[in-house]
DNA sequence: TCTGAAAGCCGAGCTCA
DNA sequence: TGAGCTCGGCTTTCAGA
């Protein structure tokens, strides 16, 4: 269904979207339209989502990344819509997951400073009960893509 | 230096990169020609980064998200630069901070399951030493975006 | 069925008023 | 800065393996 020559295409495209369709053709040995139509495929099939544009973090003012891990003694869905609903409406958190283990959730947060932090901090309790909060600021991002690995498909 | 139509572009772009330029002209209000030249300044000063295509998880079979959250007693710059070329390496590290308070550095891994999370455990630890392993699997992803804040610029 | 060549056409990229 | 032209490259068509 996927062969060698589709992983490959992929695995450019989610370093780089900007790539003309020739270039790419060149590199994994095709012709144009042989490329093209699996690019086309790809998007159909939604194995590829969506492109979008990647923003350099420090340039637009949000360097620091911050996780939050939290806990609720409150188990409901209800909790977990509005929870949901909350995390949903704050552009600084980009990444929440529930989670097993001693934490309930851990949220990603990226902000300019620390101060700023303290304000989403402070919306976020303000909306939602927690039984504890646990930050943590990232000094270094080792390792950041959106690429996942192409082996398991 | 960057007005409310140039955040309104980015912010457009971080969610929707396939979009003419003639459309997005249109619902930031502007001529196709001011929109482009924004849209070349934007990426000629590097704030917009890169294009890359985003992939459906589920669909490339790596569902399972994991966060591994390290300890080491090796606190020297030669351990670090090992780590990093160890997660560089291992294309089911998508994310890898270095943080303050009791863990050292917290990993985010996609992966197809459980068993191939321990196989990627494995590797890891037979290549670095490490004081303290802890695993906190994914039940849930409640958000996850690519498109940061431009509140702060 | 999937390929590559080649034509057609749309829109990005540039020029000018 | 916005309108309009140009042309590269996306998209389709078609024949062959």
């Amino acid at each position: 269904m996927l062969d060698g020559r589709d992983k490959k295409i992929i695995d450019y495209l989610q370093r780089d979207a900007a790539v003309p369709v020739a270039d790419l053709a060149d590199t994994v040995g095709l012709s144009v339209s042989a490329c093209w139509r699996r690019i086309k495929n790809l998007e159909d099939s939604g194995l590829i989502a969506r492109r979008v544009v990647l923003v350099d973090r420090r340039k637009a003012n949000v360097a620091m990344t911050v996780f939050v891990a939290v806990r609720t003694s409150r188990h409901s869905i209800g909790w977990l819509d509005t929870f949901r609903e909350v995390i949903g409406a704050i552009p600084e958190i980009v990444e929440a997951y529930r989670l097993t283990g001693e934490m309930d959730y851990l949220l990603r947060l990226v902000v300019p400073s620390v101060e700023v932090y303290d304000t989403v901090y402070k919306e976020l309790i303000s909306k939602l009960d927690f039984m504890d909060v646990s930050s943590f600021i990232s000094m270094e991002e080792l390792k950041f893509t959106t690429a996942v690995p192409m082996n398991y498909i």
